[in-house]
DNA sequence: AGCCAGGACGGAT
DNA sequence: ATCCGTCCTGGC
């Protein structure tokens, strides 16, 4: 297809990581929806995955295990993409990879404050050394909250790939297509007709909102980075569309706060199981008990908990239900 | 066919 | 500060 980017092998970027590393639940989280930036081949045990360095640099990575590839813990990344890069942009793409997958954090200490309460001491047994992972930029994680909002995870999913479909660009990456996440300017200059024909509902003017915020704010993310809890959040809820919520989302998957836990309503009704064995218990209710018995590892704790029980129930992973007959 | 679930917002209290 | 109606779509 002509308007297909195709990307090509640049070269091997290999990132080490502090030990214990679990590179497959790293890089590839059972509890998150798929889209199409993204395909974890378990065959190769590998990711595939899209990223936009810059307006115009469009890079592909597949991601392997250092660890099968005689490196040690950490990650083996193969970098495509669609021109040059110098040195400066490999740096980047490293510097990226490495906060992207918290490649530095010691997870230990999690650990050591957490790890003799029950359910997490299971839940470490079968994820030891994973981490937060968020590949995605500042915006484009506000954009995925923002989809998640006031609607189930399969409308989330629908919404996603229509959104990819229609901004994003269509890219090859060693065979196979992807797509790479849309630009603040992609939406910013499109309209919010355009966007609900995309059944965003009227989450269209939010998602027009954001992008109008991120396409005239210069130096938005950095600056985010560099604030004190309190500020970030609120910060983020001054752009319109992004409540509480949302805020929580960015600031434990982006900035990887490793306290934040967030309770929709599909998460109270887990939580409220694990701790009382019921689920009746109200959000204010289990995110107390959250903070009294995980504390400043309260989100780090949930991502265990949530994840290790989509690894235990595959069928929770409704998107894979369109196989069975 | 009508009603409800699900966050954010804005207006009312 | 808290409550409530509205936004939109898909599922029941």
């Amino acid at each position: 297809m002509s308007n297909t980017v195709v990307l090509r092998r640049i070269g091997d970027l290999p990132l080490s990581a502090v030990p214990p590393f679990n590179f497959k639940y790293t890089v590839f989280k059972p509890s998150h929806f798929p889209t199409p930036l993204e395909h974890f081949d378990e065959e190769d045990h590998c990711l595939y995955r899209t990223y936009r360095l810059n307006q115009d640099t469009i890079v592909g990575l597949t991601l392997k295990d250092l660890r099968i590839h005689g490196g040690g813990d950490g990650i083996l990344a193969e970098v495509n993409a669609n021109k040059r890069l110098d040195p400066a942009d490999l740096s980047q793409v490293k510097e990226h990879l490495t906060w992207a997958f918290g490649l530095k954090e010691d997870v230990t200490q999690f650990y050591a404050a957490a790890g003799n309460d029950e359910p997490i001491a299971s839940c470490i047994q079968r994820l030891n050394g994973m981490r937060i992972s968020c590949f995605e930029s500042l915006f484009e994680i506000l954009n995925i909250s923002s989809l998640l909002q006031n609607t189930t995870v399969k409308r989330s999913e629908q919404m996603m790939r229509n959104m990819l479909g229609a901004f994003g660009r269509r890219v090859s990456l060693r065979g196979r297509h992807f797509y790479v996440f849309y630009t603040p300017s992609d939406i910013a200059t499109s309209s919010e007709v355009a966007l609900r024909e995309l059944k965003v509902g009227y989450r269209a003017k939010f998602l027009m909102a954001i992008a109008e915020h991120f396409a005239a704010t210069c130096g938005f993310e950095d600056q985010l980075r560099t604030l004190a809890f309190d500020e970030a959040k609120k910060r983020l809820m001054a752009i319109r569309g992004i409540g509480p919520y949302s805020a929580r989302i960015a600031l434990f998957q982006f900035l990887r706060r490793p306290n934040e836990i967030n309770f929709d309503s599909w998460k109270r009704k887990i939580f409220s199981q694990v701790f009382y064995g019921n689920e009746t218990a109200s959000i204010a209710a289990v995110e107390e008990e959250a903070q009294r018995r995980w504390g400043a590892w309260a989100g780090y704790a949930g991502l265990y908990v949530i994840e290790d029980l989509f690894l235990q129930h595959p069928e929770m992973q409704y998107w894979r239900k369109r196989e069975t007959a």
